[in-house]
DNA sequence: GAACCAAAACCAGTTACATCA
DNA sequence: GATGATGTAACTGGTTTTGGT
């Protein structure tokens, strides 16, 4: 399933008429059709009481879009709609979107998390569905998408979190054992502190110059060499598969040489 | 250009409903 | 069939952005 929306300033129009496959391929949605006030009672599959003894959605003539009246429909269309009709009952009715309807509404997700009006007046006559509820529908996967990532963020924090746990119990006992090692070898004392510093960048550790010397003889083995409790770049959740941006890694320590 | 206002867009949080085990 | 858990469509209220005066 292909579908075709105007990218911002890609073309004025963001109509999909031009696109005869498509609009054959709308039929398909016509399943969850909204239905006018009198259409409630057969238009839904489920054809529960409820939905049939209020009615759900005023008919908001969006079937007739078109022309210049677009802007003033997609208007009124996308003011907040209010749960209660005329005669005062809550009429709140969720409408259940069909797979292909999420499926065409997650295929422009991948285009564009967010919509120009035209391109939501487009889709909502793509899908039959009120621009509004495309509205809606982009809201709320924007918010599924932004907490998939905090649930991503999160566990990646809990990893560092043991990490760094885990390098401060290993740290504390190399303490208690170059402690015992100074009481039992009182020499070790004569040697110089070494300065150890950290790249922001790179995140090595490399030995600062008067210490480097000393350090190199100090048997500072690959057990002692600090951990980096962030071996990894951040990770991003990439709903479709995208690929994450190329990394921008600049090594000041090379190209200050070349 | 700054200040103000209204409308639209957006977001976080919540509610209500459909569906499934 | 009743019930609780879950996913999600739809709503609410607040904030930000945008365009007009």
């Amino acid at each position: 399933m292909v579908l075709v929306l105007n990218h911002p300033g890609s073309s004025e129009n963001g109509s999909i008429s031009g696109n005869v496959g498509l609009l054959a391929a709308a039929r398909v949605f016509e399943v969850n059709r909204l239905p006018a006030a009198e259409e409630v009672s057969s238009a839904n599959s489920v054809g529960s009481p409820f939905q049939r003894d209020f009615g759900i959605y005023a008919n908001t003539g969006n079937e007739n879009l078109g022309g210049n009246d677009v802007v003033e429909t997609e208007r009124v269309l996308s003011s907040r709609a209010s749960d209660d009709d005329e005669n005062g009952f809550n009429t709140r009715k969720k409408l259940r979107l069909s797979k292909e309807q999420s499926a065409f509404l997650e295929e422009s997700f991948k285009e564009h998390s967010t919509l120009n009006p035209k391109q939501k007046l487009a889709l909502a006559k793509q899908l039959n569905l009120r621009p509004r509820q495309v509205e809606v529908w982009f809201q709320n996967r924007r918010a599924r998408t932004k907490l998939k990532q905090t649930e991503v963020d999160c566990e990646y924090l809990k990893r560092c979190c043991d990490t760094l746990t885990e390098e401060n119990r290993r740290l504390h006992k190399e303490l208690q054992e170059l402690r015992a090692l100074k009481t039992s070898n009182p020499f070790c004392t004569q040697l110089p502190a070494t300065t150890l510093t950290m790249c922001p960048s790179c995140e090595r550790v490399a030995t600062t110059s008067a210490a480097a010397t000393n350090a190199r003889t100090t048997n500072i083995d690959s057990t002692t060499k600090p951990i980096n409790p962030f071996p990894l770049s951040r990770p991003r959740f990439y709903p479709f598969s995208q690929t994450p941006p190329a990394p921008n890694h600049h090594h000041h320590h090379q190209s200050a040489a070349s």
